[in-house]
DNA sequence: ATGAAAGCGCTAACAT
DNA sequence: ATGTTAGCGCTTTCAT
């Protein structure tokens, strides 16, 4: 049924070390037995079995991510830029998801862990001592991405305040003077890690400040966003702009502008995040900032395999973002 | 540094046996030396170790999924069904990405066999005699979706020959009476594995005739369908409607559409296939047939589960479709 | 109820 | 160059 090197071992009349110098190109072994060994173990269809070589050797050649979910397109478009990269560097992914569930997230990574990964890529939703106290149990290299958890993890991801800055510099060069900003995950400031959220909205503060824009801006911070539009007045006379912290609540806002006959960019602006792929098929193109999200992902992946081969990650720097100047401001 | 059975064996002062037992509730046991190994394990911060129990188990909780990746956001959706499910029942997830590259393929499912998974989830560019005897070669449960292989393999989706056709019967009954079909796939015809391709065709064919269509239909069967589309002088008397096998073809014909100024469905019709989620972003809505891939996702990894608790799959029917009656019709 | 021992398939250190 | 041995951490007989 299932071939093993002992099968294997017997058939050529050797050992079994002898098969395992053979199969895994080690030294001190002649040409000539190599080749047998290796032409039996083709005949017989030997698959070598990883369970077994991982437990001897405390490596699995096996990645652990652990993501909310896959609907969010960015996120499908991350794993399969990790997918890609450790496949290209010989590693499986074991992929996990959270819902956004705070104590599914920890199972997930106890998961992970036992199972062995050679490391683990997190996009949490936990954060705070508690959070980092159970993180310490584990010897297990972590890369957190988006979420920033605190310096005592590797981060990857973007200068995401920045970016936001410079998306209210590009508005009010066009403008802009009235801003209303949506950000429904603000709702669970200080209960989970919502880091990017809190970053961009930081950002557009700043950019407001320095920028000089004396109108106090609208904040939504919840999931009813579409509702809280419905009670504002927009101005008629002051350029107004709906900033939202993603692209895709940035398409949620232009559906309802449209439903209740505003023009874009005419009545009213609005700029995105993210710069998801589906934006192609959207009219007006939105504006918007875009985020290297495969690169994320590589990158990731890369000081990964770094730090295990090596011990030490590759720590790049934040990424580039780039501002995408739709028709929709 | 790592805690092992036998670390807690030691301190407890009784046999890894007997650790065993109280870990994984077992009987033969007294109540009083359970606990006691519970509490240990639990100040020790125990994590048992998956690759071990697996190598004595054979089994390793594990399913494997084979995409081509995931910038199809049909598939993000599949495989987060799936590993929702999975998980649920206990179950982890391998994920690999073929790129559509035949080889690359068989080597992913050498890769999961050689991992011990526990069953595999296949949706396969590969098909004919050679991969049917490659994957002959293996004892481990195997589930093929959307393209079909062959009976010797168990097969879950819905039935697109019947769907497609019931798609023309609808158009016909809008008194559409001239049909261009999109489907760039059908390029591979003969090379690789486009089941579902080939079945919409078919079913496209059979609306036609069925109701009695008599102009021949254009067949666009490459990636160039937008240029092809440049040369088509559409009916200006007959109503048309474009068929594309897939949502996105559908996108990328609207847009072109737009831009070349015809009003969406007075001048032209559009259809689509998938019914994917963004397309309640897009005005006009979409015309479109309802894929359930959650479902197939879903129903794959129960029959899959069953397989393996109980030695046969599930063998659900083909699963049912929806006709989504949109705007660009 | 508990302990001892064997073994899953492989790798690696040590002999020969 | 090759064989022998021990052992990775766990489960599972078989004794006691």
């Amino acid at each position: 049924m299932k071939v093993t090197i002992k099968d294997i071992a017997k058939i050529c009349g050797v050992s079994a070390g002898t098969v395992d110098r053979a199969l895994n190109n080690r030294v001190g072994i002649s040409e000539k037995t190599r080749k047998k060994v290796l032409k039996v173990a083709e005949e017989m269809n030997y698959q070598p079995d990883y369970t077994a070589r991982s437990l001897v050797m405390g490596k699995t050649m096996t990645i652990g991510v652990v993501l909310f979910d896959l609907y969010n397109r960015s996120f499908a478009q991350l794993l399969n830029a990790i997918e890609q990269k450790a496949r290209d560097l010989g590693y499986f992914v074991y992929i996990t998801l959270t819902d956004k569930d705070p104590e599914n997230e920890k199972k997930c990574i106890d998961y992970l862990v036992s199972r062995k990964v050679d490391g683990i890529i997190l996009f949490t939703v936990n954060k705070g001592k508690e959070f980092e106290a159970h993180l310490s149990k584990y010897h297990v290299p972590i890369i957190t991405i988006f979420n920033y958890v605190s310096e005592k993890w590797e981060y990857i991801g973007i200068q995401e305040r920045q970016a936001m800055k410079e998306a209210v510099d590009y508005l009010t060069s066009k403008n802009y003077q009235e801003f209303i900003y949506v950000s429904p995950p603000l709702a669970y400031l200080g209960k989970t890690n919502i880091y990017t959220q809190v970053e961009r909205l930081n950002g557009f503060y700043e950019g407001l400040m320095v920028n000089n824009i004396q109108s106090k801006p609208i904040v939504l911070k919840n999931s009813e966003y579409i509702k809280d539009l419905d009670h504002i007045n927009f101005s008629k006379d002051r350029k107004t702009a709906i900033v939202c912290s993603t692209d895709l609540y940035a398409l949620e806002v232009m559906n309802y502008l449209k439903v209740k006959g505003f023009n874009i960019p005419e009545d009213i602006g609005v700029m995105g995040f993210d710069d998801i792929d589906m934006l192609k098929y959207i009219t007006p193109r939105l504006t918007t900032v875009k985020y290297p999200i495969d690169e994320v992902g590589r990158k990731a992946v890369e000081s990964m395999i770094h730090k295990i081969d090596n011990g030490t990650f590759l720590s790049p720097p934040l990424l580039d973002y780039e501002m995408i100047r739709g028709e929709s401001t």
